[in-house]
DNA sequence: ATTCTATTCAATAACTTAATTGAATAGTTG
DNA sequence: CAACTATTCAATTAAGTTATTGAATAGAAT
């Protein structure tokens, strides 16, 4: 084999990968298969399109070695095949959100509240926590936490927090993550602590964000 | 604005990125780009398509604002934009290399004898480097050199290897790096220096894999 | 065994992407 | 400023991708 083979036989490999994420649908799919295990329905009803496209979506996903599918009783649950695939996520969206003023302009136009909030990264965070008091809660919803947490994060859904917000301390500054910068929910977390007078801050980076700083 | 449309665009913005690399020829530019600045002839040469192609896939990159363009007296040389570039890059090849078995046979195939070498990888030259004496050696041509090397090599293209090799020290190991993987020319390079009855041996990591561990 | 249900498959039509060609352009050089 | 040259543009054709629909399937549940 000439050279120029081999390397249209490597490149073309690679972009089995590239082909594969290519589509903003999977991507959306890759997103929020980062968080936990998904049946097709629920995901279907999640994106926004029927089961049978979306089922054809996975099958892409699928083929190019970037999901696993699994039966359990009637469903079939996808979940991503491994960190490599949680880092090439990362690295789209770490590009996307330096790059394209839009997408920024697109989420502080959703809520103009959202970016006069406070809110540290993950680094923070770890710097701070050897410090001060700190309480950090994942009020993403249960089973998304039961798949993968923060260390030392308490699990209160959003839901809950209404009812549960009594037993927090009020000394401790609390902190407040969910799936990531696109996600409302620790927002509406904070805002609601805060109305109650707690300390609270958001934290914009997710559980995959620390889980992949965790290996390195 | 509802909420799915919110996602929509977000999606729709990310993946202009990944459409962009979706294609294996603008992989195969990207990875060439992530040495050096090439001119679009040069690269229309290397990636052995026309120069209106070539063209054409670096405007699409261009647009995606994965590289950037200046003129230098007649030429205009392309560059990728920035290191989330590169992470991007990497962290596909990454995936690409533990996944599919098909293109580390492809590579064997093409090559029997690179697989019987001694090589290290960058973390072990940088704990090795420590303790013993080692000198690192950069075999790609001046100008790769030039625009970026890992701390301490020493440029020794391979082509000039022959005159120069007098002068290399017996007593240490020489490690030599290239491109990539990919690349054969520091597996050139060590041959040629186990001929002459040195002690050398191949690092497969590039000088972008030390550029991103530099950061991090 | 039969029913039920989540998922996948197949066919289609609209749309997008890619390579090729030859012409146009912009900017440098003499 | 005229000639030159590297690059880009535009038009075309072929090939690939996507959403939609309705039918098929595979496996679990009863």
């Amino acid at each position: 084999m000439a050279s120029s083979e081999l390397k249209d036989k490597v490149y073309g490999e690679l972009s089995r990968i590239t082909q594969a994420i290519s589509n903003p649908k999977r991507m959306e799919l890759l997103d929020l298969l980062s968080q936990k295990s998904w049946s097709v329905e629920e995901l279907a009803r999640e994106i926004n399109m029927s089961v049978a496209s979306t089922s054809q979506h996975l099958q892409v996903l699928k083929v190019a070695r970037l999901v696993q599918a699994r039966r359990q009783g009637n469903f079939i649950f996808y979940q991503v095949a491994d960190d490599h695939v949680l880092r090439l996520v990362s690295a789209v969206k770490d590009l996307g959100f330096t790059r394209y003023a839009e997408i920024d302009r697109v989420l502080q136009d959703y809520n103009e509240e959202s970016h006069s909030l406070e809110s540290i990264t993950l680094e923070e965070l770890m710097k701070r926590s050897g410090k001060e008091k700190i309480m950090l809660i994942d009020v993403r919803p249960p089973d998304e936490y039961a798949s993968g947490h923060i260390r030392n994060a308490i699990s209160i859904p959003l839901p809950e927090l209404k009812k549960r917000f009594k037993d927090l301390p009020k000394d401790k500054t609390i902190v407040a993550y969910c799936r990531g910068p696109l996600c409302v929910m620790a927002q509406e977390a904070v805002k609601f602590l805060n109305s109650k007078k707690f300390k609270a801050i958001r934290m914009e980076d997710g559980y995959v964000d620390w889980k992949l700083k965790q290996v390195s």
